[in-house]
DNA sequence: CTTCGGCACTACGACCGCTG
DNA sequence: CAGCGGTCGTAGTGCCGAAG
């Protein structure tokens, strides 16, 4: 005999209150009021005739029958997440990552063609945000975060420590002789990344004037940005030299409208990670995208190919592509 | 001790969709 | 079309902790 199954809602409610303990932040999530979260969870308790939540003076914790069935609940949800998923998908699995917005641009997407030709079934929603996205409780599969790479909770594998050195667009010269020296940053405008993290020191051009030994350069004027993507795409339009992120800027060298006139680099203390809940981290499609991402993490960029792009010239043989003929 | 704000809880009624 | 179940909001009450 079939079992009647009490209101999915009723199921649901109690679900998304064992998660917050307060029945207000649960109805927010929900986006109903409080009172109805209430008579839902009060519902099911009827109807299974079994208190699930022990009130407190303050929030709530689970009874052991609440407790029993939590796990098997957030089970079947899941599971009702992914087939509304492939129903409205077309039977296309559909992957949702989260990742930093200046390393999605510049980073991520020029990559994610090659992802697809070797997981044609398996889309991917990409997500810019600087948000930490609970991994655990929302229904972003993946993350991709810049930090110290320590993530409570969370499976953290690191994709490749960054480093900042000086980049500049071939326009910005106009002609003159490329840069030699760092001493020929003089009377150059420079770039700069205003970005404080919550921990360690983001290394700006008064450090790496400092390391190369030049004096006589104004490391403070300039035009300021917050955003990595935006220093790199201001020196590409030719408005500075930038202390640019080697992530962000490798594309952009390897297709030659970004030069990098000096081996000099700052590494930093920081380094961008792919995440994911520990809970998951065994599913197929998950492991298949962390997998490719480090690969990809390892991959150089292609060598300048002397290829014709519209309105260009092909670019000529270099020994490393990423250094100005100067190295 | 009193006041106040936040929260949980209840009663009641309105609305909607399904069913016979 | 009426009855019913499910869902939700409003209004009101009571409890608790923090602040004065």
């Amino acid at each position: 005999m079939r079992r009647r199954l009490p209101p999915l809602n009723s199921l649901r409610a109690f679900e998304v209150v064992s998660r917050h303990d307060s029945f207000r932040a649960a109805a927010e999530e929900l986006h109903v009021t409080a009172a109805a979260v209430i008579q839902q969870v009060k519902a099911l308790e009827d109807h299974l005739g079994r208190k699930l939540l022990r009130r407190r003076s303050r929030g709530y914790s689970l009874t052991a029958d609440g407790l029993a069935g939590l796990q098997h609940l957030r089970d079947a949800f899941e599971q009702l997440s992914s087939a509304v998923a492939a129903m409205t998908s077309g039977g296309q699995r559909i992957l949702t990552v989260s990742a930093v917005p200046s390393l999605s641009a510049e980073w991520l997407v020029p990559r994610l063609h090659r992802f697809r030709e070797q997981y044609p079934d398996l889309d991917v929603l990409l997500h810019p945000s600087e948000e930490l996205v609970d991994l655990e409780h929302s229904r972003v599969d993946l993350g991709i975060r810049y930090g110290s790479g320590s993530y409570p909770g969370l499976i953290s594998e690191r994709l490749f420590f960054d480093e900042i050195f000086p980049v500049y667009s071939p326009r910005l010269l106009k002609g003159r002789r490329s840069l030699k020296n760092p001493g020929d940053l003089r009377g150059l405008p420079l770039i700069h990344t205003e970005w404080t993290p919550e921990t360690g020191h983001w290394p700006g051009w008064v450090d790496w004037l400092r390391a190369a030994g030049v004096t006589g350069v104004s490391a403070t004027k300039g035009l300021r940005f917050s955003d990595g993507a935006l220093v790199i795409q201001a020196a590409v339009s030719g408005q500075g030299v930038a202390l640019g992120s080697k992530a962000l800027a490798l594309e952009h060298l390897a297709a030659g409208r970004l030069v990098r006139p000096f081996r000099l680099a700052l590494l930093t203390d920081f380094a961008y990670y792919v995440v994911c809940a520990k809970t998951r981290a065994d599913e197929p499609d998950l492991a298949a995208f962390r997998r490719w991402l480090i690969a990809e993490a390892k991959r150089e960029p292609p060598p300048r190919r002397a290829q014709s792009r519209p309105g260009g010239r092909p670019a000529g043989r270099r020994r490393f592509p990423y250094l100005s003929s100067g190295e």
